[in-house]
DNA sequence: AGCTATTGATAAGC
DNA sequence: TGCTTATCAATAGCT
């Protein structure tokens, strides 16, 4: 039984095994964010609507508490909070241009595109990175085109850890 | 090369080591929400607040609209199924971007996507970057036509590969 | 911030 | 939907 190729980053098509999946892998989503609340003392708050409809919950305080918080916290200065934050990285997309590995700017840019940052830009960056965005897919599929890969090993070696963070 | 005993529930004393492993483990519950998202076509929303104060935040949509969601789903009587305990801590996602501002990002992006880096990009990378960007530009369609700025149709094609199976 | 040894998470299969 | 197993992924302890 090795049939087990790694798992595509894309929608699971099959109806049945993205139910399963989904089940599954709310199971684990759940207990990391559990075990994470309770191993490093923070505020965790976790909302999860499956395709069906159905909602699946978790906080360690409350989800109305937590959204509070958030609220607050991103009309105030957000900004205040960085002389408390944890000591660790503070790289951000300009750095990691000069001298990173692809691998970390993608994970940069996966990460600041699912953060809510955009939500935060006005129309005019929007259209920017809109433009920029369209432009280096473009560029993506222009290099796939020109690449000859077996469908079959290019779609068992997809997703290493995309959303990496 | 010696112990690792499996890991204690309960908070991590060791200051140190706390920071560390929440470093570690945030990176994987984000990656793994991302994936869920993605994978299983479901809506998530998942905030961290570090016990700094450092908030730590991602969602499929919005955290605004899937909150929006939860209290509709809540007030229509529906139950949700609690993944709970108690606790208390946190797991954040990426923030690497959190100190930079919209247009610094958007510019280093650009430098980024335009600088013949995708060029040098393996097949893996090149699949992960893909569904990254076009789940950004999704969110920036999404964000356009909320705000009802988007008289003239662009006609970009988001659905190149994710959406398009 | 990198590097293994181990544990943990899961895709398939029943 | 639940259980089992072969593999793949996450990460604890170090340096």
């Amino acid at each position: 039984m090795s049939k087990r190729g790694r798992v595509q980053l894309r929608r699971i098509e099959d109806k049945t095994s993205r139910q399963v999946r989904f089940s599954k892998r709310r199971s684990g989503l759940f207990k990391k964010a559990f075990e994470l609340a309770i191993l490093c003392d923070a505020e965790v708050a976790l909302l999860v609507f499956s395709a069906a409809g159905k909602l699946y919950e978790y906080s360690s305080s409350s989800i109305e508490e937590t959204y509070s918080h958030y609220k607050k916290f991103m009309s105030g200065g957000k900004d205040a909070y960085k002389d408390n934050a944890n000591i660790e990285d503070t790289d951000n997309i300009q750095n990691n241009c000069e001298d990173s590995s692809n691998s970390d700017i993608l994970r940069d840019i996966a990460h600041w595109c699912t953060s809510g940052k955009i939500d935060q830009m006005d129309d005019t960056e929007l259209d920017k990175l809109e433009a920029v965005l369209t432009e280096a897919l473009r560029r993506i599929e222009s290099r796939k085109q020109k690449a000859h890969v077996s469908p079959t090993e290019r779609a068992i070696d997809l997703n290493r850890d995309l959303a990496a963070n």
